[in-house]
DNA sequence: ACTTCGACCTGTTGGC
DNA sequence: TGCCAACAGGTCGAAG
């Protein structure tokens, strides 16, 4: 489900309800996600206060003076924020309850996601240490693409979803990014320009930046914290659009498959 | 060091 | 209408 915009969607909606709130329980109905739920989390985390909410790639960090909640959204997971205590439905694995009453709500039908508790510093956490850069930080240019791709023969669309090479980048904005930058996602990512490498850094920053002012991207699932989709699927130029034809040129887009994920793109406009 | 691929899950979709 | 295979927004870790 939750590329970077999806994530930071979730961030902003969540952040102004627990910035500063103090958490009284937590419930685990279903520990068994993509890890574990840490078992001490229950134990751990209450009695302490989010002091920032914050975001690396599709990561949420919680941060507490003592520890952090780091959580991923997996393919289908889902933070809701809930003002009284709902019945819980078959997927809402996790509640983080507040002092004001407020329950930060965790559902995940697939199972993919994970929170994980990590007691005091979280910089050297194996799962955040080998990332990449932000794609939205100054860090991610044209020459950072060109030196991190020399001499790879992988397609240019691996490289890119790669979380060491940056961060965020699922399959819905890599198909999005090479689209707009008029870029063959079949390209091996070593034999492809300076130029044109400067050209997709922008492409990346301005997709994402644009999902991002729209609320993400909703296929079926995706939610806000109050439970509205968002909107930038109408915006989507090649993704969920094979066999359909190209909004620039009219010609039939083309589906095949990179490392194991449907890429769909333009022959003509896309070279 | 790099690349490919299976695995983890449930739910939905499309073909027959 | 039903059944079943294929596929879905991610990514780790093993194997090549």
């Amino acid at each position: 489900m939750p590329e970077l915009p999806e994530v930071e969607t979730t961030r902003r909606g969540i952040a102004p309800y627990v910035t500063g709130k103090r958490v009284s329980k937590v419930i685990v109905r279903q520990p068994s996600l993509r890890w574990p739920v840490t078992p001490t989390l229950a134990r751990e985390l209450p009695g302490h206060t989010i002091d920032k909410l914050e975001r690396r790639g599709k990561y949420l960090l919680l941060k507490t003076r003592i520890g952090t909640l780091l959580t991923h959204l997996g393919m289908s997971g889902s933070f809701r924020v809930l003002h009284t205590m709902e019945i819980p439905g078959k997927h809402d694995h996790v509640d983080i309850i507040f002092e004001s009453g407020l329950v930060l709500r965790y559902s995940d039908p697939r199972r993919f996601g994970c929170l994980l508790w990590v007691p005091n510093s979280i910089e050297s956490h194996p799962l955040l240490k080998s990332l990449g850069p932000e794609p939205l930080s100054d860090e991610l240019d044209g020459e950072y693409l060109y030196r991190k791709s020399r001499k790879k023969v992988a397609s240019v669309k691996v490289f890119i979803m790669d979380a060491k090479v940056v961060v965020g980048i699922g399959n819905i904005y890599a198909n999005e990014a090479l689209f707009m930058a008029g870029i063959n996602p079949t390209r091996a990512a070593g034999k492809i320009s300076q130029l044109r490498y400067r050209v997709l850094a922008d492409c990346i920053k301005k997709i994402l930046n644009k999902s991002i002012k729209k609320g993400g991207t909703t296929l079926r699932d995706f939610t806000n914290v109050s439970g509205n989709p968002g909107y930038f699927k109408q915006s989507l130029q090649v993704y969920g659009r094979s066999g359909m034809a190209c909004r620039k040129c009219k010609k039939i887009l083309k589906e095949i498959r990179l490392g194991q994920r449907s890429t769909i793109y333009c022959t003509a406009c896309q070279k």
